[in-house]
DNA sequence: TCTACCGCGTACGATAGCGAACATTGCGAC
DNA sequence: GTCGCAATGTTCGCTATCGTACGCGGTAGA
């Protein structure tokens, strides 16, 4: 794969679509730089776009009143933020933040809505994406309430890891805690324990991974459900998707 | 209202349809007695009917490999339980199982999805509906994160105590222990507080509900967040809906 | 009427994560 | 180069919740 060369197919959604859907998206498809930290939706906001990511990932997010936060679900080149247009709700009590800077493509949202609406093959993908999006959050609830936190760093860096290409994440133990809603003691330790055990390295907010399978030894059930989940859903969409592998 | 009478317009989903879609469904709908424990779906099972509650709540949950369990969202008379089948996924990785007994109509998968794929009201009214599910299920993993056993439990008695008739739920302290997926003791204590504060009153698997506000007053943000949402989101279809408040 | 079990009360040590405070060390801006 | 700050390391007491164990009364069924 090309990664140098920005292509709106690098985002599996896309590429799963036949050529006439994507043809009619193609001209609408804005190439768009995601920096670390840009808050693409606050709570509460209506988007004007819907983001497909390409190399970047965004997470979401809620912050509470007394200014604590937690990831709720995190969107990579597998999915798209903004689901909440085509639900018909418009807005959601979560907001969404670049959480790996990257590239990604946006769409103007009643361009979305009106291809939605068509009820063809992209509103079912779209569903689809939107239930593999549930099971994230459902897990994530489950995670919260009974892993350890070395568990959910092991989980959250494997998420993250299986959307990006490379070993190696941009990310300090401070944003970490913010994702996982924790202090960012907490995560210092957690993070240490496996740097000792060699499974990570990392070092000013580089953080590489050096034994994965030793990180799925670590890491608890939800990493699997989630992924298992989010592959069975939108495997069959890649599959019968598309002509992509032709004239990648 | 007649609560002894059995309609399936107790649902707000149901009551939210025009006649003309409400007619195609009507004849299809089959009262069914949901008793408290019964499983109606495993995890990872097809389930041949989606179920429309009127007087039962329904609980999704997830069981973890080491057999803690928790609760991911509940579903009363404001919603359907089944979204996995219209969603495009058939399955769920969350089982559900009855909360609170009562009465609910069930509709035959298949013709649920053939209604569906009408694209018209009914699949917007399910969106929307899919939407709020997703609030809550967000915000239980905040509130799993971020708020004290004590605070849970107020959202739970709220949230439980908007789908019923009642103040009173008929709930021993190990079934909510089972819901918000910690030990039994810890439900004994936090209630025994909120007995001595005269805001609730139980006795061998009846909880009753003594003082509303203050509860609310003990209670996180989660609540009302998930309270608002749901409200805002059928709130359109509640006023666009239906020509039910005249043959109610 | 008796009894077994269910629902609840309570106590105790263990522990994970919190909150706060402070030390250390690279890296980048100048 | 050096100064400042960002990123990480470490410690200490604290609290909520856990795991376990046991007691006790009420109620249902024999």
């Amino acid at each position: 794969m090309f990664t140098s060369v920005h292509e709106p197919r690098q985002n599996l959604l896309l590429a799963a679509l036949q050529s006439e859907e994507y043809g009619r998206l193609l001209p609408h498809l804005e190439l768009v730089v995601l920096r670390l930290g840009d808050v693409l939706c606050e709570s509460g906001e209506r988007m004007a776009f819907v983001y497909f990511p390409t190399s970047s990932i965004i997470s979401l997010h809620y912050v509470t009143e007394d200014g604590s936060s937690a990831e709720i679900a995190g969107v990579g080149n597998e999915g798209i933020l903004g689901i909440s247009l085509f639900m018909g709700g418009d807005t959601t009590p979560s907001a969404a933040v670049v959480q790996t800077g990257g590239y990604g493509y946006r769409l103007k949202a009643d361009f979305m809505l009106a291809e939605f609406n068509r009820a063809g093959a992209m509103m079912r993908l779209l569903l689809r994406y939107t239930q593999a999006l549930i099971t994230q959050m459902s897990q994530t609830a489950v995670c919260n309430r009974h892993h350890s936190l070395e568990q959910q760093l092991c989980r959250w860096l494997l998420l993250t890891l299986d959307r990006l290409p490379s070993n190696e994440l941009v990310m300090t133990h401070e944003l970490v805690a913010s994702m996982l809603g924790v202090r960012r003691e907490s995560v210092t330790q957690a993070a240490s324990k496996l740097q000792r055990a060699g499974i990570i390295s990392y070092h000013r907010g580089h953080i590489s991974v050096l034994d994965r399978p030793g990180l799925e030894l670590h890491v608890c059930e939800c990493y699997q459900v989630v992924k298992e989940e989010v592959d069975r859903l939108l495997s069959d969409v890649r599959n019968t998707g598309s002509d992509t592998a032709l004239n990648a």
